[in-house]
DNA sequence: GGGATAAAATCAGTACACTGACGATTAGTG
DNA sequence: CACTAATCGTCAGTGTACTGATTTTATCCC
């Protein structure tokens, strides 16, 4: 029986963990290969399209919708605002919160991105 | 028909990429769960466990095989060797590369994290 | 054997991704 | 109203993960 069905650790190709880093690793891959012109990361896309689609969130309910902590999301926000895509705004209820909102320009570059990230999604289940 | 079955680019939770990356995301938060007494990283962990089946080989080769670039390789073993779980030798042949070689102390440490890392892609598999 | 070429490693720069600590602000309680 | 607890955002620190430039060393060809 020179085949055990449980799983080695002693062998990284067995590993499932390993197996699902690469599997992110290539669909990132993909999804920079065909969005280079528009230089959005797939991390940037979901939080652009986020806030559009809930315009006025704060940076908490946006981690929380896009599965990040609040540190790298604002990291996220950081760059989009940086790039005019995405406004933080105080609230004036509550002065801790910053609101966001998507500009025209942010519009405009999701309206642009759509086609490229249907197909970067298509390319990506097609070998699945 | 209401329903297209075609992915739908303006809905994140629907995204295939997304659903990679938090795959990728719950299965790392498992490791690091399981092997935090021992503070290896999955990278960590898959470089050492390389260099010791294929002791001697450069950093080149070991990037290959753990599906890496040479850079982010580079801070992996950095970070291994000042802890003393790995060696970098200069190889007399050629002084260009540089060997890797696990230390008595790496091989120490693998041994113990083993059971973890067997837990761990349990962890992450009962759920698939 | 000297010049072009290529290869190995590192470095700089950008972008995630987490934890834990911190300052500012708000809310809840006596 | 003062005290306390909780909340929002940020910052510092660590560790991936990539590209492109640079340095050092080997090799190839004439």
């Amino acid at each position: 029986m020179p085949d055990t069905p449980s799983v080695n650790p002693t062998e990284l190709k067995r590993l499932p963990g390993h197996a699902i880093r690469r599997l992110h690793q290539i669909s990132v891959g993909i999804f920079h290969q065909e969005l280079e012109t528009l230089s959005l990361t797939p991390l940037q896309y979901g939080a652009l399209l986020t806030v559009r689609d809930q315009p006025g969130t704060d940076q908490r309910s946006l981690a929380r919708l896009i599965a990040l902590d609040t540190s790298t999301t604002a990291g996220v926000v950081d760059r989009l605002e940086a790039r005019g895509l995405l406004e933080r705004q105080h609230s004036p209820q509550d002065r801790r919160v910053r609101l966001l909102y998507i500009t025209p320009s942010g519009l405009e570059l999701l309206a642009e991105a759509e086609p490229a990230v249907t197909r970067t999604q298509a390319l990506i289940l097609a070998p699945l």
